[in-house]
This record gives C-alpha cells, structure tokens and sequence, in this order.
DNA sequence: CAATATTATGGAACCGTTTCCAATTATAAT
DNA sequence: ATTATAATTGGAAACGGTTCCATAATATTG
C-alpha cells in the first residue's frame, strides 16, 4: 500500500503538499495538484483511516446504538440512515444495547462506552427504554449524540421522537368518535416510555370519552405477531363482548385479524380494528388495516442530520415535528348508536 | 484522555508492559501487572483504537456490504450477525451497496474498496446480486470474504447460500403431488441469481410432472406486497382458472392471500397458496401459510464465523448445509383428483 | 524596480499504539 | 556457587497521516 511519501516522491513534492490535496485544506499550486493527483492515481493510493483518525481526532463513522425497542423497526430505515450519511463519506458502526454484558450494572453506558471508543464523532442513541444510566451525565461528556425515539427533556434539541400520548389518545378518540363502547385492547410490552405514554393517552381518551375498558378485554401483549394471535384468541372467549379492538402495533393488529377471523368473526362488520404504526403490511391485509402512522424514517433522518450538523458543522434541515396521522383504511366501521 | 505513557510512568513501568498488558501477549510478572491495572483504572485510560490499528494492521472491524437483494432481511439477521461477533469483540460497520455512486460503471466494486480501505479485517458480502464485478478476483486481493446468500462456484468454501433452486423444486413438486393443475404464479424480481433458480427449480418440477403454467397465470411481481396484492387481484380476473398459487417470497403470498379473500376466494379450499421464505409472519396469516423454509439466520451466522476463523484464527464450526424444509401449514390442501 | 503582501511548499514533530531487540532478573540445573 | 535457560522489562523505531512553522516563489503596489 502506498503511503503519502510514496505518493510525495513521486510526485516529486513534499508531503505536506501531498496531504494538502487529499484534504483540500491549504493552497496548492494547479500545476503542483496535477502532479500529485497523477502520483496518487499510479500508486493507487488510499490514505490510510486509521493514520488520519489517529492524527486529526476526527472518525467519519458514526454509531447507532440501539436498545432492543429499536428492534422491531426496519432494515428499510438503517438503510435509509446510511444513505443519508453517505454523501458526507461517514460509515455507520452498529452496535446491538443488548448484547453487551447483559446484565451488568451498567450495562448500557459501558457498551456505550465502547463504541465511542471505537471511534466515532456521534452517537445516535435508538430506543426508547434508556433509563439505565444518565443521559445528560453522557452528553456532558460527549456532546456529539442523537436521541432517536426518545425524548428528552432536559435534551430537547437533540431529540427526535414521536409524540405517543397524543397518538394514543388520537387512537381512542377515534374508537369513541366511532361510537365504540365495548373496547378490546392488546397491549404492548411495557418496558418503554413509548408504551407507556401511548397507553395513557389511549385511556385517557376513553376516559375523557366516560368509557372504559372492561378489565377481562385486556390482554398484556409484546408487540409479536404470536402475541397478537394468542391476545386476539383470549379476547374472543371473555365476556363481555366487543365491537372494537386496539392492538399497540401492527404486527398485533395483523395476526389478530387473523385470528379473529378464522373463528368466524367478520371484520370490521363484528369488530374494529385498530392498529399503531403504518407497517407497509398494513395495507394489505384483509380488510386493510386502519391505524396510526408512526414516521420512522422520517425521524431517522432528522436524527442523523442532526448529528452531522453537531459533528461536521453542517447546517442540514432538521425537523422535530412528526405529525400525528390516523389512516383510515377499512378494518374499522363506524358503529350505528341508535341511542345517539 | 490517558495515554499508554501516562500509564506507564503512574506505574512507574516501561510502555512496552502497558501494551503487553492490554495486549495480554507478552509476559509479565503478577505484580507488575497489578501495578499496571491499578494505574490503568485510576487513570480511566482505553487504548486508542486509531493507534492500535495503524500499528499493528488489525481493526477489529469487519464490513457489511449489502445489495438491494438482502434489502429484505430483517433487522433479526443483522442483530444476529452482531451478537456473533460481540464475544470477539469487533464490531460491524455496515454500507448498502446501492447508495454508493449509483450508476458508474464499477460502481460495486468501489463502493466494496470504500469499505475496506475504511479499515476492516474482513468483509461479508451479503446480496445474490453480485454481477457486475469480479469476485474472485476480489478474493484475491482481499482473501478475508465471506458469501452470504451467495454461491460463488470457485469460492464454496467461503458461500453461504441456500439452493433455491431445489427449494423452488421441491414447491412445484409438493404441488403436483397434492394434485393440482392448474396452477398460477407470482414471480419475485429477476434480477438476482436466487430469483432465477427458484423459478427454474419451479418450472422444471412441473415440467417433470406434465404440468405448466398457462401464460396468463404467470404474474411478475417484485417480492413487495403490493405486487403480490396487484398480482392476486389480476390473476383473479383471467382465464383459466386456478387452484393453486405459488408466490416467489411470503410477502406476495400474504397480500395475495388478502386480495383473494377479500374477493371471497376461500384458502385453501377454493384457492391453494404456497409461500417462500418462511417470515415470521406467515404463521399467522389467515390461513397460516405452507411455505419454503428459508434459513436466514442460520446462514448469516454460518458466514460470520467462517469470517471470524479467516480473520482472527479461530475455528468455530460452520455449517454449509441448509436445508431445505417445507412447513406445511393450512394455505394447501390435496386435490381430491378422481381421474388418479 | 524595490518593497511588501500573498500564495506555495518542504519537512520536523506529533498523534498513541505495537513490535522488536537488547538488557536485566529470576529460576533451574550441575 | 556457577552456568545455562527462561521469564521480564525498557524503550527506540515504526505505523501513515496532519499540523505548523519557516522558507521560497509569485504577485501586487506605489
């Protein structure tokens, strides 16, 4: 592998010169650049990462750190945070939250920890379930990081997530606007700020709407399709009866359809379905499953132009807005209250 | 940030014993190496991994190069490919091959040269895509590769692929032997190798058994649901009719089986529909999906070790054999064919 | 055209490790 | 006790860049 001395001895120059074009940084002569650029190319020359980190302080990499509530979101957005990273030449380094040290006590921060060690300018931290360790302890010592799907407070600018109370909320109202009154729920896993706000906001609706939820029509799911099935299975066989079910995302929402009808019940003619996500699956079920949009790669993208804005001083257009978006499809029917 | 040096002089040391301790090659004494942890924690010092790389050639890294044909696995696999590497400590830096220089000529191979010279020990390239460079010639150059959904004749030793096209035989066959006739079909994108044994293993199958496929029923569809979806509903409408459909992955197959449905088709009874690939998904689809079991994960870690051993000397066990299995479920059903 | 400002250039020093060799110390063998 | 052998140890040199400063070449000015 050719080295910057090859390059500047061929070149016959110096190797300041040399290291001048590869940054761009520094006045170079026109005919001085062409005989560079010639050497590198005859030498077929790369610089070296490893030497340049090591000299300039600065990785082009940044890692992602995701918790296991990251896992559930799609290969389709990884893809589209590197593709946002690529025209700055900045690679993506990848880190699963879980599987280091399991179950240390701290766990999370040493394995982020290591990936800043790694080397790596920013940090998009992905996930809502961060509770383990300090937040702002962290950006205080290492600024350069993202918040994606979690918001916090005291970290506002670097924040970048959904607001799930008022999707929760906007979920329930729907069902009370539709003239639901006997709601089946298929919870998530409660492990997550997410769930947990979304829940509220679900309840506090109905609340606000005088309904509630009869305690035998919930069912403590995790967000898998299994769950949703075995969720949608249960629920048929409680008392009281319903005419609408809200399941806390689409995998749920999907495989209790499923389930539902293959007992015979009709959706959404004997109950509504409701569902949290817009998974691209959602349109295609049968009936196409009516639910919430949650814009994941939206806030992947803003996230990560945020981080290169911090890292590389850029001034990428950000946005900290995700709107709010029920899409109604077909799995959710208006029920007719003669009382109303 | 604490250096080796600083280091070396708290423990009142030479830096060689520092770098023998972190290294762990070498021998040192118990008591200097007390000493020496001692002043390494007090310090907080972690190596810098820009300097351990540029010195001795190892980046504890490997690449992920994927194409748009591994665009569809799921976030599991890359998960598993991480937790694989975790216990050797190195990590996964990840490039999707499409977004590098889109349309240039060598576009692939460059965007692969990127990613070494980025600094890996090896490289698994992930995707059955791969055409327009030269893999082995590649190899050569750069030995550390792995194959991932791949079979490259000259580089068995280093692909890990399935066979579709046994696996596309064995679908055609299960057909024929449940005595259907008339079959239609949904073909995935034919633009990867995988694509084109599937559909010949297919073909040959029905061949094998007196069968074909009339013209009309043959539907191109690209693995998405909504080609699956568009691609139900067009069958639906043309002659001959049919009593079995096969779809290139499950993501047709269950937005078929939804578009089919929702038409009143009845699955199984009216309508056989038989998968590929085995998704989470498909045993919860209404009906659960008989379909190709496509062992993924297995053959993503089959390839991560292979690389692990290549790279870093081990010798963990890797699979080349993945069979091939075909979950039955309740999308078929036998033909009761009298005339046999 | 001399004086001055500006642009180009070379290369030493440095970034923080690993590696190797020579030197020292401990251990075993006679 | 002496010698041979093995286990430790220190630190210079190297890895391949960037940075900065002194110097050289060019351009500008009155």
């Amino acid at each position: 592998m050719a080295t910057i001395r090859d390059v500047a001895k061929l070149a016959g120059v110096g190797i300041g010169t040399v290291s001048r074009v590869i940054s761009g940084n520094g006045s170079v002569s026109q005919k001085t650049l062409d005989k560079v650029s010639d050497a590198m190319a005859a030498l077929n020359f790369k610089p070296n990462t490893s030497a340049q980190s090591l000299s300039s302080k600065r990785y082009n990499t940044i890692g992602l750190w995701g918790t296991k509530s990251s896992g559930e979101m799609s290969r389709a957005t990884l893809t589209k945070i590197e593709r946002e990273l690529q025209p700055f030449d900045v690679s993506l380094i990848t880190t699963d939250g879980e599987s280091n040290s399991p179950n240390q006590p701290n766990a999370a921060r040493q394995s982020i920890d290591n990936l800043i060690n790694k080397g790596c300018d920013g940090l998009i931290i992905w996930g809502s379930d961060i509770q383990d360790f300090d937040l702002l302890q962290l950006e205080k010592e290492f600024p350069n990081i993202v918040l994606l799907n979690h918001k916090a407070e005291s970290l506002l600018e670097k924040s970048f997530a959904f607001d799930h109370y008022q999707a929760g909320y906007i979920a329930g109202q729907y069902l009370a606007d539709n003239g639901h009154k006997d709601i089946a729920y298929i919870t998530g896993w409660f492990d997550t700020t997410d769930a947990n706000e979304r829940h509220h906001g679900f309840f506090d609706a109905l609340n606000d709407n005088n309904l509630s939820i009869h305690k035998n029509l919930i069912y403590r799911g995790d967000y898998t399709f299994k769950k949703g099935f075995e969720g949608a299975n249960y629920l048929f066989n409680q008392e009281p009866s319903f005419t609408a079910l809200f399941c806390a995302n689409d995998q749920s929402a999907m495989s209790a359809i499923s389930a539902l009808s293959s007992k015979g019940v009709n959706i959404p003619d004997d109950v509504s379905v409701l569902g949290y996500d817009n998974m691209n699956i959602a349109s295609y079920t049968n009936p196409p499953l009516t639910t919430i949009n949650v814009p994941d790669q939206k806030m992947a993208v803003s996230a990560v132009r945020k981080l290169i804005n911090l890292c590389y001083g850029a001034s990428l257009e950000v946005d900290y807005d995700f709107g709010i978006e029920l899409i109604e499809r077909k799995s959710v029917i208006r029920l007719n209250n003669d009382k109303n």
